[in-house]
DNA sequence: AATACATATTTGCCTTGACAAACATACTTC
DNA sequence: GAAGTATGTTTGTCAAGGCAAATATGTATT
C-alpha cells in the first residue's frame, strides 16, 4: 500500500473542515427553525438557554466554559438575555464574586418552545444514521475531544 | 425503557455543542503548532493555503465555498496572504470577472512547513480511534452533512 | 491583619466574518 | 446590439468573540 492510497483510505486531512461544515449547517438549520417561530435568538443564545434549562442555575464562568465562549462575550450575551427577561443574575450566597444565573419563568417557557426546534434539527441531522451509529458518532467525538485535551 | 433512560442512551441533544467543542480544540491545537514554528497564521489562513496546495489554483468563490467563508471575508484574507507573498491573484483567461488564485513559490514552501503541523494535530485528535473508526467517523459526518443539506 | 496571590465578572479595544450595496464582466433575450 | 439578468469580486457597516486591563472578592502566608 503506497502513500497515496493510504491517504485516500484515511482522509484524515479534512476533519477540521468537515467539523466546521457540519456545525455551520446545524447552526443555519437551527436559526432557520427559530425564525419560523418568530424568535430572534442567535445559536449562542439558544445554547445558553438550553444549558440553563438542562443543568439548572450555574455561574457565568461555568456557563461560558460549557458552551466554549469567552468570559467577556458571555457577559454581553447575559446582558441581552436578561434585558429580554429570560434570565436573572443572582449573587452567590457564599462567594459574592460569583453569579448564579437562573432562568426566569419567561425563560422556562421559552425553552419549552425551543425543544421543538432542537428536536427537529437534530432529527434532520441524524436521520441518515441508525440508533447505533448515532451513539457511535457521539462516542467518537467524545474520544477525539478528550484526546485533544489530555495531550500527554 | 422510559424517557429518561432513552435520553441517556441517545444523547442527541448535545451534537451541536460537541461539534463546536471538538472543532474549537482542533483550531486551538493547530494555532499552537503554527506558533511553535514562529508562523503567525490563523486557522482560516491555514485552510486556504491547504486548499490551494491540495487542489491547485481556483477562483475566490470556489475557495470561499470550500472553507465555508463569506465572499467578503475571503477578499480580505486574500489581501493579507497576498501581502505576505504566499499567493497571487491572476485574472482568468476566458472570464475576466473571475480570479485565479495560485500559490507562489513562497506559498508552496510554506505548505511544506504546514504539513507537519497538520499531521501532528490530526494524529493527536485521532489517536484514540483505530483506523476503521477514523473512517467511520468521517463517513458519519459526511452523511450528517448531506442529510442537513438535502432537506427533502 | 497585612500582603500576596487567585478567581469571577465587567469593560475597552481590536479582528473576524456576515450581509448588503456597488461595481465589473458575462450571458440571454428581444 | 441593447436591455435585462446572472455571476464574481470588492467595499462599507455592523455584531460577535477573543484578549487584556480593571475591579471586586476570596484564599493563603507571614
Amino acid at each position: 500500500m503506497n502513500t497515496e492510497s493510504l491517504a485516500f483510505s484515511t482522509p484524515r486531512e479534512s476533519l477540521g473542515i468537515l467539523l466546521g461544515l457540519v456545525r455551520a449547517e446545524i447552526v443555519r438549520a437551527m436559526e432557520a427553525e427559530l425564525a419560523t417561530k418568530g424568535l430572534s435568538l442567535s445559536f449562542t443564545q439558544f445554547l445558553i438557554i438550553k444549558r440553563l434549562a438542562r443543568l439548572g442555575p450555574m455561574s457565568a464562568t461555568e456557563l461560558a466554559r460549557s458552551v466554549e465562549l469567552d468570559g467577556g462575550a458571555m457577559t454581553r450575551q447575559l446582558d441581552q438575555l436578561e434585558r429580554k427577561g429570560y434570565l436573572r443574575r443572582c449573587r452567590h450566597e457564599q462567594d459574592r464574586r460569583t453569579l448564579r444565573i437562573e432562568l426566569t419563568d419567561a425563560g422556562d417557557s421559552l425553552w419549552r418552545q425551543l425543544t421543538d426546534c432542537n428536536e427537529r434539527v437534530l432529527s434532520a441531522a441524524q436521520r441518515s444514521l441508525d440508533e447505533a451509529e448515532q451513539i457511535r458518532l457521539h462516542d467518537y467525538l467524545e474520544r477525539v475531544l478528550h484526546a485533544l485535551r489530555d495531550k500527554n
